[in-house]
DNA sequence: AACGTACTGTACGGCTTGGTACGTAAGTGT
DNA sequence: ACACTTACGTACCAAGCCGTACAGTACGTT
């Protein structure tokens, strides 16, 4: 859905373009519209979250980060949702990162404002726990997923995810930086992608993700993939 | 805090005890004390939510269950919460079962009376938002370490937790039961658990399981004890 | 007291992934 | 054109855990 307003152009993003009228113009003026530039540091674990941010394109990763530096993503958010649910539920800070995993733009809002707002029990504050009821089960079902499944299917779980938030066909990913997010070997992931780009699903070439076959990959994905899309589209369907 | 009632008896739930005396008059003639058994289900995976628990003692289990059978916790309810968010965030159900993991007592609480309750945005609502950003936490954090953690450190951080929440030194849990829960074998934890026990921090036998030196066993867990705990008591804090 | 059941100890082969290393190829800068 | 950097292919051994199996031991039942 997209809906042009004054000062922001297009809205892209699915919980605004989801607000009435009313909401949107008492929220939008506040929006600040932000680029959101590879590899770039959201917040900080266990820092005071300043913004929350709403993609218009691109995606943002969440992660947490161990005392070895080993680390593991935990969360997606893209055009579909919002990243500073902590704001909403009442927190100030959490000991995770965010960053910038697929370059785009976003449109961002004070984290006081984001409270103020949702202190009435509107319609913004409806939509946002909805959206965090389904967040959390993408969390959810990444922590069982990461017991139990096999990183090929994890791999192709994780691009249709990525492709799904970032709704672009060609992705900037290299396998170190997939590694990073499943938390696993470069090595591994390099092995698992060449498993795909033979069976066709994907091509990619030195940093340069396509995704050439979905139902492809859908098939040789885990179930998990399923479950959170179900998920997804159940408690966020306009 | 133990606070006395007319017809509940003592609340030893942290979060309705955290409750002030208005809304505790509001709320607490709708709770009805239950038994939680052992194994019993409190809800299946995508079916309609119809009670919010409270337990008073012994915990409940969040679970993910993949198509082969095979399943992972990805959470822990004990008397420091609730069991039923996905009520106070607007879903009917989610993709996971809850079961009782110790058995004890609860306050239930109707699916309905309950976001009756949280619609006006009072403090009932605050307190369970707040909790649902500790909760989200935990399966977080849970989501990384089944990625990095090993078995050794997992079982004792589970081991942890499993009494911060249950309160009692001696636990009814079989190997084969936590095995289910951390998603691996059932020899996988007894070869673990007896290094836990060589080491003097447990002790255990025919399903009893002990904790005699919990600052042992923290040294011994990994790192994510630490960082949810603290993430409860900062997020909970009364 | 004997038996059956449930729980735990232990073992073995095999798969997946970790840690590491090195080679190759595709871009990038000079 | 050249070196240089970055990304990927591949290989090796080791560790951790799986699947499975079987034996031993405590407990409840009869």
């Amino acid at each position: 859905m997209i809906i042009p307003t004054e000062n922001q152009g297009l809205i892209r993003n699915h919980l605004l373009a989801s607000l009435s009228e009313e909401e949107s113009k008492r929220i939008f003026p506040h929006l600040e519209p932000v680029e959101l530039r590879l590899g770039e540091v959201l917040s900080q674990a266990n820092e005071v979250i300043e913004y929350a941010y709403f993609p218009q394109s691109g995606t943002i990763s969440v992660i947490v980060l161990m005392e070895d530096g080993s680390q593991a993503e935990v969360g997606i958010v893209g055009n579909e949702g919002m990243y500073g649910l902590p704001i909403v539920l009442g927190a100030e800070s959490a000991p995770l990162q965010s960053m910038v995993q697929i370059p785009g733009q976003a449109l961002r809002l004070k984290a006081d404002v984001l409270r103020d707002e949702t202190k009435d029990c509107g319609q913004l504050e409806r939509v946002l726990l909805r959206y965090a009821q389904a967040f959390f089960i993408q969390t959810a079902i990444t922590a069982a997923c990461n017991r139990i499944h096999h990183l090929d299917g994890r791999l192709a779980r994780w691009l249709l995810m990525a492709q799904d938030r970032a709704e672009v066909d060609d992705m900037l990913l290299t396998h170190e930086f997939i590694a990073t997010m499943l938390g696993v070997r470069r090595a591994g992931v390099s092995v698992a992608a060449s498993k795909l780009q033979a069976e066709g699903f994907i091509n990619y070439s030195r940093g340069n993700i396509r995704i050439l076959d979905r139902k492809g990959l859908e098939g040789f994905s885990c179930e998990c993939y399923e479950v959170v899309k179900k998920e997804f589209d159940r408690l966020l369907a306009l």
